[in-house]
DNA sequence: CACTATACGGAACTCCAACTCCGTTTGTCA
DNA sequence: TGACAAACGGAGTTGGAGTTCCGTATAGTG
């Protein structure tokens, strides 16, 4: 999947320069209006004329997905970040934080993220550098169980949910401003010793 | 707010019936596709005319918001029905659960709910019969909350990010198939004696 | 400084989904 | 049962947003 020619020649400069702007525009624009912002407002806001932008991206979807890789890449550089964390539930919950924060800047995203899950998911995979990103993700979670501040029924699938959940109430800016709280509450009863934990899913024994 | 001429001429009976179909086939569109539901899709699965769709509801917003009132007054029923219960805290986590069903069963509701808060607020506050709708869930609160049970810096407010929080996971039917796991963790975030408790809102001292 | 491939701009096109209109049908009531 | 207001059906209209097309402009090259 990754570009089998990403050599396909270089960009000439001006084109070089207008890919951004578009690619620019488009983070602000759809930050802002979420997907219903339009292909010409993008245009406009990137001071580029409509063709310019689907010379670049020749759907609406391939300029979000290029932003959703953008996206990601965030993603991957946190939670590789939180892996530096000493603290095991800091470093887990210092990466969700920090993931929905990021996911809270960008209308757009979080609307796809419940609408598309599949295009994000695509995304997402195609962050991995050499170390994947959700095995990074997993290796939080390991070793926020290991260390017995994460409920051990605490799942990698999780955290895509969380972060829907949270992103949703981001759609509509100005309402539920409590988002934080929220995350905060959630966060309380992710660790360890909340009530009603089951046991880890694959496994009925601890490492022996 | 309630209507001011209600009684502006009882309906012919085709008339009568036919709403009804409407309402039956919207809800059964919008429960599937949300609102990508298409006008001429829910008159043909009412077996009518969209004429006759337009007739009775003169816009796709008017038929939402009359699905919303419908769902508003199931709210209502469940949280009343949950004042009932004796144990405090299976009063309020089961009211969450139950609701949190019900707009997990309509797809529209649930990006309604994270799209348009407006309108998803007026149709709550309609849905009021003597006793205030947010009133009752306030009780459900309160009594938790004096009952230890329920962490005291929880609000009135956190109920409807709860709900579309949770909805949002819907709106991929199919990904997402844990949403009741990740209910479940927050619920045992919302019990008292979590870990980051903070004083209730806007009082500092307990009642004398 | 030509010369050409590459890129640009934006008017025009297309498609789709909400909504309208009007000729036809049907319930109601005297 | 006849008359008429109320309701119906569905082809057609409208508007809006994504996408295309092509004449013009410009970066790169010999």
């Amino acid at each position: 999947m990754a570009a089998p020619d990403t050599a396909t020649k270089p960009l000439r400069a001006d084109a070089r320069r207008n890919r951004q702007r578009v690619l620019d525009a488009a983070a602000r624009c759809f930050a802002k209006d979420g997907m219903q912002a339009q292909m010409d407002d993008i245009a406009g806001c990137a001071k580029v004329g409509v063709g310019t932008v689907y010379r670049h991206f020749p759907t609406k979807e391939a300029l979000v997905r290029a932003l959703a890789d953008d996206y990601f890449a965030r993603q991957d550089e946190l939670a590789r970040a939180a892996l530096e964390v000493r603290d095991p539930w800091e470093a887990f919950s210092g990466y969700i934080r920090g993931g929905a924060n990021l996911l809270a800047e960008n209308r757009a995203l979080a609307e796809t993220a419940a609408e598309r899950p599949d295009l994000m998911q695509a995304a997402a995979f195609a962050a991995s550098t050499e170390r994947g990103f959700f095995e990074t993700l997993e290796t939080l979670i390991e070793r926020a169980q290991s260390a017995g501040v994460l409920r051990p029924d605490f799942q990698l699938e999780d955290i895509p949910s969380i972060m829907c959940s949270l992103g949703s109430l981001q759609i509509s800016r100005g309402q539920y401003a409590n988002w934080r709280r929220i995350l905060e509450m959630l966060l309380d009863g992710l660790r360890a010793g909340a009530r009603n934990e089951l046991p880890p899913p694959g496994a009925s024994l601890p490492h022996p």
